[in-house]
RNA sequence: GGACCCGUGGCUCAGCGGUUAGAGCACUCGGUUCACAUCCGAGGGGUCGCUGGUUCGAAUCCAGCCGGGUCCACCA
């Protein structure tokens, strides 16, 4: 490996009491940053890269706790992981243009700059095209190190070697080469149909940006005259609508066509109040025959079921609003108004000419823009599309036939669902930030002129030789580049070696918020230009809330987590973020459990600072690498133990993160840390309680445990990992010289003594009754107490010291006249001031608890659980119910005893 | 209207067929400040939403119900 940077100074030197974050993260990460390790090392035969994507941020946002979770909390740990494994790993950062948002947020700034609003609908500003989007380019330079710098604040892994943005020049090339390979394969058409239109963003939207809120309107029952006189008894047409004012643009009345009340009259004329148009009933089958009166006026041109209706008899489309939102022409008498005043205005009339019959409040769902929360306005335009089926069906393909995988298991089913129902998607957005539709129509013939891929843009027609064009003015939905994203930052179309190399993907780590606007389409276009999925696994995350919980001393609960890190460090919020939760749940953040995470990084922080002090007091005492598994006849029993349960550790945390559950993978790393290697081991490390002779041994096992411990724990919390692994390699040195724990292996199982782990635990409950029994008869903990061990307790001998150590005793076995307490099969005699009265209780107590016990297990192994459990299970369940009786037998004696 | 998810100690959640159900926080009690503006030790606290079923055995599987949430959908 080429010579890297030395690490830095500060970090070596770095020995705070408490674990500060501020005084090593920057340094570390600009050293390995700079030092390539974020790079996949040259490609090597044979070898299996682990390649992910990040789900690219808004390139005007700020991280917020999501982003925090999904990058910092899941991905960053597999990436490191992965890495650590030898595989070669990329993990490729960008940031999205974010089209309408970005534009927004922009517009803001200039807003700002110019003080003028965009004042007839187009994003001006007074500004031209070519001007405003000078602008947003020069603030592109003011957003993308900010978003950057965020993800280099969290610690993620990401090789900015690589880095893209959806917009960068060699982007916009490959989207526009997508385009016209879609175009050319009849993927992508132009078409007169319903769509979304905001009012406030002056642009069309996709369904999946359409939200829904529930709110109150009035409903008005109005009654269309019948066109020609009806034979008496015939009933009035009366429909029921929220929308009068798109009466005028009604171009019939539809009933179910089983609808007794009505089917006699379909294909009979009414005239539509106050435009007096002449319209049929129809009958279809879209009717709610429930709703209303079971007649639903019907307006192609402002109404997303009509509009279908329409399409389905062939009615004239009307359209009576424009896209500001004033009534048309077409709108007659209302021509001029704007929706609102419209629809008062048309009540107004509906009742002059006693064609209103009555208005009621209706509690129904309004769609509303999810950018900016303005209600709906369906209007008829022609929009280029993309043609969905075609293309879901070999995505759908992927995910079942296991090609993909998607993690939790059950958002499969969400994912077939929505794709097995897919809709065509309308890609053409009216605003001026985005990718460019490399379409040209010809003024003159009008010719749809879609020129050759890497061709100039056209200046003549190929039909009629007009040099009269005019160029598409849309751009494309900003989830039209990110689909691409996993090929087209790699070189698509070009068959570049990235592309050979990191494509396809491995996983895809993201909200499922996100599952169809970007995990879907990713899919559709990866099968669809690479002939290949993007990725093999997908791994949902849920939302992160903040509740009611008191995230700020000063504020509400609207953290960033930026200052979460400058507070209390990344580590703390990565792993308060990923600890407890599982696959695809939402979970509830609070103040609590980033503090839990601090305190965890200073428990580890101090475990180091602890070892690494004993190192350097011995620092001889390191005859190998430090991590090589000790051996040797001066270990003691709490070396062994440890370091067995360090190889169970090493066994555990790698199957949760193999079988991605993270969750589990960060509590069960605390577990072991804290209960395990700190409170237990670390204890008997210190010198005070060392055996005369063992205190080498002790260094070797403190170093090797804490050098497997920090391998451990790297992926979830680097800064502190990286800080003790390289001044404890400053001190020893490893097999391989790894420079930093993020290019260094992730630990392999060892051998493991599970006997002396059992016998181990059973002293650890020993120890437990001991000093329980110490605090129930009222002793100060520094008062030495003779101890007895009797009963099972042979196997106990060899931790004598260890239980006398830890609980300020005498140990012996065999004999003393304290009343026992059972541990297992284990009488434990704290000799302490005598309570005979207190035994008696205590021992009648226990006793009861064994009968019950006792009770239990013949219960369970004389009924059909003998015959027919596993022979294992049943074995155990015999092992329990001998130690039961023997416990029972002996609580007895000690009764009988006492009297 | 359809689909999906969740309901486990005060709170946030793990566990998802093997029998005295776990963690963190909070709480009670005792100690320490010689790795840890802390930390250590001990403890109390749960009929695992309800009702049935499957099974030798269910928090764990199935069905129904109740409660909470989310997504999709053309209810005017």
């Amino acid at each position: 490996m080429a010579t890297q940077p030395k690490p830095p100074q500060a970090v070596l030197q770095y020995r705070g009491k408490n674990f500060d974050a501020s005084a090593v993260e920057t340094f570390l990460y600009d050293w390995w940053e700079a030092s390539g390790f974020f790079t996949p090392p040259p490609e090597q035969p044979g070898e299996k890269p682990f390649v992910m994507m990040l789900p690219l941020p808004n390139v005007t946002g700020d991280l917020h706790l999501g982003h925090a979770l999904g990058f910092g909390g899941y991905e960053d740990l597999m990436a490191r992981w992965h890495r650590m494994r030898g595989e070669p790993t990329l993990w490729l950062p960008g940031s999205d243009h974010a089209g309408i948002i970005a534009q927004i947020v922009v517009e803001k700034e200039l807003a700002k700059e110019y003080g003028n609003r965009r004042t007839d609908g187009s994003p001006t500003l007074g500004l031209t095209r070519e001007e405003f989007l000078a602008e947003m380019w020069r603030w592109m330079e003011h957003y993308k190190p900010r978003i950057y710098k965020q993800l280099r604040m969290l610690g993620c892994s990401l090789d900015w070697t690589r880095v893209h943005f959806t917009m960068d020049p060699d982007m916009q090339r490959r989207v526009r080469i997508h385009f016209i390979r879609m175009y050319r394969k009849g993927h992508l058409y132009r078409a007169d149909r319903i769509v979304h239109w905001c009012l406030t963003c002056q642009t069309t939207y996709s369904d999946l940006e359409a939200l829904h809120v529930v709110r109150t309107d009035q409903l008005s029952y109005v009654r269309y005259p019948w066109a020609t006189p009806m034979p008496e008894g015939t009933p009035d047409v009366i429909v029921a609508t929220t929308r009068p004012e798109t009466i005028v643009a009604d171009t019939a009345v539809a009933v179910h066509p089983e609808d007794p009340r009505w089917k006699d009259l379909i294909g009979k004329d009414v005239l539509v109040p106050v435009s007096e148009r002449k319209v049929k009933i129809i009958g279809d089958e879209a009717v709610d025959r429930e709703f209303g009166t079971g007649a639903l006026k019907v307006t192609p041109g402002h109404d997303a079921t009509d509009f279908e209706i329409g399409q389905r008899h062939g009615l004239q489309v009307l359209s009576a609003i424009d896209t500001r939102g004033y009534m048309t022409p077409a709108a007659g008498p209302l021509a001029g108004l704007d929706r609102d005043t419209a629809r008062t205005a048309m009540v107004t009339r509906l009742k002059d000419l006693g064609l209103l019959v009555r208005q009621e409040p209706i509690t129904h769902n309004v769609g509303i823009h999810d950018r900016c929360e303005t209600v709906d306005e369906p209007l008829v335009m022609k929009q280029w599309w993309m043609r969905m089926p075609p293309l879901a069906k070999p995505a759908i393909e992927a995910v079942r036939n296991g090609t993909v995988r998607i993690i939790p298991k059950y958002q499969e089913k969400v994912y077939f669902e929505w794709m097995e129902n897919i809709r065509d998607w309308p890609v053409s957005r009216q605003i001026w930030w985005g990718h460019e539709i490399p379409v040209w129509y010809c003024r003159d013939c009008n010719e749809v002129i879609v020129p050759d891929e890497d061709a100039p843009d056209p200046t003549t027609c190929p039909t009629c030789r007009s040099n009269d064009l005019k160029k598409d003015p849309d751009v494309l939905d900003t989830w039209f580049s990110s689909a691409l994203w996993p090929h087209s930052t790699l070189g698509w179309p070009e068959r570049t070696k990235d592309l050979a190399r990191f494509y396809p993907g491995s996983v895809l780590e993201t909200g499922y918020d996100i599952l169809f606007f970007w995990v879907a389409r990713m899919l559709m276009m990866g099968i669809e230009n690479m002939g290949d999925v993007p990725f093999h696994v997908v791994y949902l995350h849920g939302l992160v809330r903040t509740g009611n919980q008191k995230m700020s001393k000063s504020k509400g609960n609207v953290v960033s987590p930026v200052e979460m890190i400058e507070e209390h460090g990344a580590d703390a919020l990565r792993y308060a973020l990923v600890n407890g939760v599982s696959a695809g749940a939402d979970s509830e953040f609070s103040e609590g459990k980033l503090e839990n995470g601090r305190r965890f990084v200073n428990k580890l922080w101090n475990i180091g600072r602890f070892a690494l002090a004993q190192v350097e007091a011995r620092p001889e005492a390191l005859a190998g690498p430090i991590d090589q598994a000790p051996a040797g006849t001066d270990l003691t029993e709490a070396d062994r133990w440890i370091l067995s349960r360090t190889e169970a550790a090493v066994e555990e945390l790698t199957r949760l993160i193999e079988h991605y559950q993270f969750g589990e993978y960060a509590t069960a790393l605390q577990q072991f840390v804290w209960t395990e290697v700190a409170d237990v081991y670390v204890e008997l490390a210190k010198p005070q309680r060392r055996p005369a002779g063992s205190e080498d041994a002790a260094v070797r096992t403190l170093a090797y445990v804490l050098d497997r411990v920090l391998r451990l724990a790297h992926p979830s919390i680097p800064f502190v990992t990286e800080t003790l692994a390289l001044q404890l390699r400053a001190i020893g040195r490893t097999s391989d010289a790894a420079p930093s724990l993020v290019v260094s292996a992730w630990p392999k199982p060892g051998a493991r003594d599970a006997a002396l782990e059992d016998r181990f635990g059973l002293a650890i409950e020993v120890i437990r009754r001991i000093r329980e029994r110490r605090q129930e008869a009222d002793v100060d903990p520094r008062t030495k107490v003779r101890v007895a061990l009797g009963g099972d307790a042979e196997a106990l001998r060899p931790f004598a010291d260890i239980i006398a150590s830890l609980t300020t005793a005498d140990v012996r076995f065999g004999g003393g006249d304290a009343a026992p307490t059972l541990v297992r099969a284990v009488e434990v005699r704290v000799d302490v001031p005598r309570d005979t009265a207190g035994d008696r209780a205590r021992l009648e107590k226990e006793l009861e608890e064994a009968l019950k016990l006792l009770e239990h297990s013949r219960t369970l192994l004389g009924s059909d659980f003998a015959k027919r459990a596993p022979a294992a299970v049943v074995e155990k369940a015999r092992a329990t119910l001998a130690e039961r009786e023997a416990a029972v037998a002996s609580l007895k004696a000690e009764l009988g005893r006492a009297g």
